[in-house]
DNA sequence: GCTCAGGGTCGAT
DNA sequence: ATCGACCCTGAG
């Protein structure tokens, strides 16, 4: 069955379950495509599902407001049909690290991005502050993304491989990509040549779609992982950056064992010890790290 | 102007 | 396993 599909202009409420923080998971550094902008007066975000535009306000008690063509793509996105009860329910019962780090941020939640897009922008994450990843996402999307218009304002779509492939390195380069561009081209020409085709993925288990992600120039663990849980609903997957490797160390070790854990050591025990949701756990910790340290 | 580091990855020891 | 190079940008 095809998705129900309104007329685009209408103001829509999305109930969400519990007290979900729009702004607050817009703003967490799992998605750079996001501007503030009014709708009608109303405070919002603007930008697109993969080809459609969408705009998205808080609705009070943690519901949406949208305008979308496709409302149950924007449900999709938000991951509203895991509740957030079941989630906690599987954290470690005393932990209290991951409770101080709830109490921070309990309105942010994980998305579920298209996969290409999350892809190609964690390729250019690496070495970056979130503000240079927005800014790269946004100057790619402006120069060789397809123009939308939602509430009299443009939006561009994140580019298709094909476009980038089309682009050149040395085009993605003038973007503010740095080194990150040749892994970028080459990855959009391996998809869009159908070299390589990301539907791939849903036929794999965790570790075997990691390994797959990590064969593109320029995914290592850390963007492999990224991939898996804000783009693959692989609510398993834990990244681990500089800001979680701190938090990790210094909260959940002791000065000697802190020294001496490994990075695989750490990945592995952050995977048993948060649990099968244990990447929504990462999520909740990046934050209170980035707020904290 | 200069240094420094920022959601890492890759290739070489 | 560990180590330096890699592009670019804003903050100090």
């Amino acid at each position: 069955m095809p998705a129900k599909r309104q007329k685009a202009g209408e103001l829509v409420a999305v109930p969400a379950d519990g007290s979900l923080d729009l702004g607050q998971t817009l703003d967490s550094g799992q998605v750079f495509h996001f501007e503030t902008t009014r709708l009608g007066g109303i405070e919002g975000w603007a930008g697109c599902l993969g080809a459609d535009p969408v705009f998205l306000a808080p609705g009070g008690e943690g519901a949406i407001l949208t305008r979308a063509r496709d409302v149950p793509a924007v449900r999709r996105f938000f991951q509203l049909d895991t509740p957030l009860a079941e989630i906690r329910a599987t954290f470690p019962a005393a932990d209290a690290v991951l409770e101080e780090a709830i109490a921070h941020c309990p309105g942010l939640r994980i998305l579920r991005q298209p996969v290409w897009e999350c892809l190609a922008t964690f390729i250019t994450s690496s070495l970056k502050q979130v503000v240079h990843i927005r800014r790269m996402s946004l100057a790619l999307r402006r120069r060789f993304g397809r123009a939308r218009r939602i509430g009299g304002r443009v939006v561009h779509a994140y580019p298709e491989p094909a476009a980038l492939a089309a682009a050149g390195e040395a085009a993605l380069r003038e973007c503010g990509l740095g080194y990150r561009a040749r892994g970028l081209h080459r990855t959009a020409e391996a998809l869009a040549s159908g070299a390589r085709d990301l539907a791939e993925l849903e036929g794999l288990d965790d570790a075997a779609a990691r390994a797959w992600l990590m064969e593109f120039h320029g995914v290592g663990e850390k963007v492999a992982n990224c991939v898996l849980l804000f783009g693959c609903g692989r609510h398993g997957a834990f990244p681990i950056d500089v800001w979680m490797d701190r938090v990790l160390r210094e909260r959940y070790f002791g000065p000697r064992k802190r020294k001496r854990l490994t990075a695989r050591e750490l990945q592995r025990w952050a995977e048993g010890h948060f649990g099968p949701f244990a990447g929504h756990a990462q999520q909740y910790l990046f934050h209170f790290a980035r707020k904290t340290f």
